[in-house]
DNA sequence: TACCGAACTGTGACCGTGCACAGTCTGCCT
DNA sequence: AGGCAGACTGTGCACGGTCACAGTTCGGTA
C-alpha cells in the first residue's frame, strides 16, 4: 500500500485502451471534442475519470511548440521586489489573468549580469511563450535582446531611448503629474517641491515634466530633487529639500515609497504632515493606506495594467500584432495632502 | 533579413553535425562532460556557440521525467499576497535559491476551490517537480492532497491538526513569543495585551501559548484579542482591547501588519506609541522599518527559511527523505516598544 | 600475440502528445 | 448501381531530448 510509488502516471494510451478507442480520438476529446461521436466522447470522458489521467505538460509542449506559460521578468535588483509593493500588485494581476486561461507564471528575477544573459536562454529554450517585462530603466538592454530574438514581449511603461518597438502598457504620466500638481495648487499651495525618480525612468522624467508644465511660472528648479524609488532615498531627498527651502508648503513625491520616506524625514525635522507640509505620492500601492498619515496619491489601475499586459502578450504570441496602450489614473485623496 | 522568423531553432542534431560528432556526445558534453575526449568537448562547445544552441526544455523534461521547476503555492486569498510582505520575502528567497540551480519558480495562487483542485493536476501533469506550500490554516486540505498524491512537498510552519507528515520549515514560535514577552516584562510593562492570529494557524496558537507561559501569573485572559493577519483586523482588535482595559501599557501583536494596524488605532484614540503604550510586532517584514514609529519585532530569518525549504524540497525530489527544520528568531529592537 | 579493461563514441528506442493523412462507414443524390 | 460528401476513427510520424547498450580504439599485461 505504498503511495503513488512506482505506479506509472496514466498516459493517453491507457485512456484510449480503457475507452476502447484510439489515441487520436482521446486527443480530440481533450482538445475541444470536434469530430467525435457522442458515444466515443462519453467513453473517453469516463475513462479519463477512472484512470485519473492528466495530460503531460512537457509532452504537449514538445508537440505543439508552446509552453503554456509566460515569464514575469523583473530586471530591478531583487531587494526591490519586496520593498516596492508595485511589483507584487502586477504579479498578482498577471497570475490571476493567466490562471483564467490555464496558463502559469514563471517568475524570473534578472538582477545580475549573469542572470540577464540567462533570460534569453530561458525564453528561447521554449520554457515560456512570451515575456512580461517589468522594467523601467532606459539603459535596459534586455528589451532589445528579447525583441531582437523574436520573443513575444510586452513592457510596462514607455521605454526611454532607442529601442526595438514592442507593445507597452503604461499610464499617462504627464497628465497624472499635472492632475496631482493642479490638486496641490487648488489647495492653495504655491511653494511646491517635487521628489522625482531617476531620469532614466519614464516615471522620473515624465512626472517631472507634467509637474513643470502645470506649475508654469511657479516652477522653481531649486525645489526639484531626484533619487531612487526607495524609502531612504525619499527621506534623503526630503532632507535636502528642507535644507534649501524653508518656505516649502507641499511636496509631490513620484512614488508612494518615496513619499513615505519623505514623511518620515519631515517628521524627524519636527514638521507636521499635512498641517505644516502636504506630501503626495504616486502609485496608490498598499503603502498608501498603511502610511501615517494615509497618502493622497495618484492611483494606478494595477488590475487593468496587468490584465492588459496579459491580453496583449497572448495576442502577440498568437501572431496578432497589437498597439501599445495608455491607461488613465485617478487621484486618490486621503490625509497627507 | 526578417528576424528569427522561420529560422528553426537549432537542435542537438544540428550541433552534432557542426561538431562532427553524434547526438550522444553532444548530450554528454551538455550534462557534465564525463567520458568525453577533450577534442570532442571543444568541438561541441564551439559548435554550441556558433549555432546558438539552447536545449529545449520541454523535450528534456519529457525524456528525463523532471520539470526543473517547482511551484510556489499560495493558499491564502490573493489579496494577501500583496498585503502581507511576508510572502514576497519568501518568494524572493525561493527564486534566488532555485535560480542558482538553474531551476525556475512557477507561481500558483490557489484561492478558489476550483483553483485548489487544479493544483494537484498541475503538479501531477509534470509541470513541476515539487511544491513549496505557503500556507498556515489548519483546515488546509491541500497538504494532504499533495502528499497523498506522492508529490514532493515542503511546508512553511508546522501544520496543525492531523496531516500526512511532510517536512516543514518553521521558527520556534513558542520560544519567540516568550522572548518578546520577556523583553516587554523586562522593560517594566505589566499590563500586557496580545493581539494574536486565528486559532487555526500555528502563529495564532503558539505565539499566544508562549506569551501565556512567560506571563505566568500576570496573564489576564481579558487582554487577549484574536483576529486575522491584516491591518484593519489589527486596528479593530486594538480598539476592542482599549475599550476593555484602560490600564494597558504594552501590546504584543502577532504580526507586523497587525502591529501597524494597532498603532494606527492607538493613535486615533489619542494614545502615543511608545510613550503611553508599547506595541511590538512579529516577522520583521519590510513594514517594520517603514512603520511610524519603526517596529520592535521578532525577526524571522526569511532568507534561511526560504533557502532551507528549497534545499529540503530538492533533496526530497531526489529521493532523500529529510527531517523538518526549526530555525531561531531574533529580537529586533526599534522604537515602538 | 592474445586478451582485457578503460575511455570514448554512435545508435536505436523511448518519453507522451498533436497532427496530417488515410481509411471506413453511412446516407443521399444522380 | 455508382459516386460522393460528410462524419468519424485509427495510424505513423514528428517534436528534441536522454539513456542503455553495443561498438571501437588503445595501452598494458600475461
Amino acid at each position: 500500500m505504498d503511495t503513488a510509488e512506482g505506479r506509472r502516471r496514466p498516459t493517453i494510451r491507457d485512456v484510449a485502451a480503457v475507452a476502447g478507442v484510439s489515441r487520436g480520438t482521446v486527443s480530440r476529446v481533450i482538445n475541444g471534442g470536434h469530430w467525435v461521436s457522442p458515444d466515443a466522447r462519453i467513453a473517453v470522458e469516463e475513462a479519463i475519470r477512472s484512470t485519473g489521467y492528466t495530460a503531460n505538460h512537457a509532452a504537449r509542449s514538445l508537440a505543439t511548440g508552446r509552453a503554456n506559460s509566460i515569464a514575469f521578468l523583473l530586471t530591478e535588483p531583487q531587494h526591490l521586489l519586496f520593498a516596492d509593493p508595485t511589483f507584487a500588485l502586477l504579479l498578482r494581476g498577471a497570475t490571476e489573468a493567466l490562471s483564467r486561461r490555464s496558463m502559469t507564471v514563471v517568475l524570473i528575477v534578472a538582477d545580475s549580469e549573469q542572470e540577464r544573459r540567462n533570460v534569453e536562454h530561458y525564453a528561447r529554450a521554449g520554457h515560456v511563450d512570451g515575456v512580461l517585462l517589468i522594467s523601467s530603466h532606459e539603459s535596459d538592454t534586455l528589451l532589445d535582446t528579447l525583441a531582437g530574438a523574436g520573443i513575444p514581449t510586452v513592457c510596462t511603461g514607455i521605454p526611454l531611448g532607442e529601442h526595438i518597438p514592442v507593445p507597452t502598457v503604461s499610464v499617462d504620466e504627464v497628465g497624472s503629474a499635472r492632475t496631482m500638481t493642479r490638486y496641490l495648487l487648488d489647495r492653495g499651495h504655491r511653494r511646491i517641491g517635487i521628489i522625482t525618480g531617476p531620469n532614466d525612468t519614464p516615471g522620473g522624467r515624465f512626472r517631472l515634466q507634467g509637474f513643470r508644465e502645470e506649475m508654469g511660472d511657479l516652477f522653481d528648479p531649486d525645489l526639484v530633487e531626484q533619487d531612487r524609488y526607495e524609502k531612504d532615498a525619499g527621506a534623503a531627498a526630503m532632507t535636502r529639500l528642507l535644507a534649501r527651502a524653508s518656505d516649502l508648503d507641499a511636496v509631490f513625491a513620484a512614488s508612494d515609497v518615496m513619499a513615505v520616506g519623505a514623511i518620515a524625514a519631515a517628521k524627524r525635522a519636527g514638521i507636521r504632515v499635512p498641517e505644516d507640509l502636504a506630501i503626495a505620492g504616486f502609485d496608490n500601492s498598499g503603502l498608501a493606506e498603511t502610511s501615517e498619515p494615509p497618502l493622497t496619491t495618484m492611483g494606478q489601475p494595477w488590475d487593468r495594467i496587468s490584465s492588459a499586459m496579459v491580453d496583449i502578450l497572448l495576442d502577440v504570441i498568437a501572431g496578432h500584432p497589437r498597439e501599445s496602450l495608455v491607461l488613465p489614473t485617478a487621484l486618490v485623496i486621503r490625509d497627507s495632502a
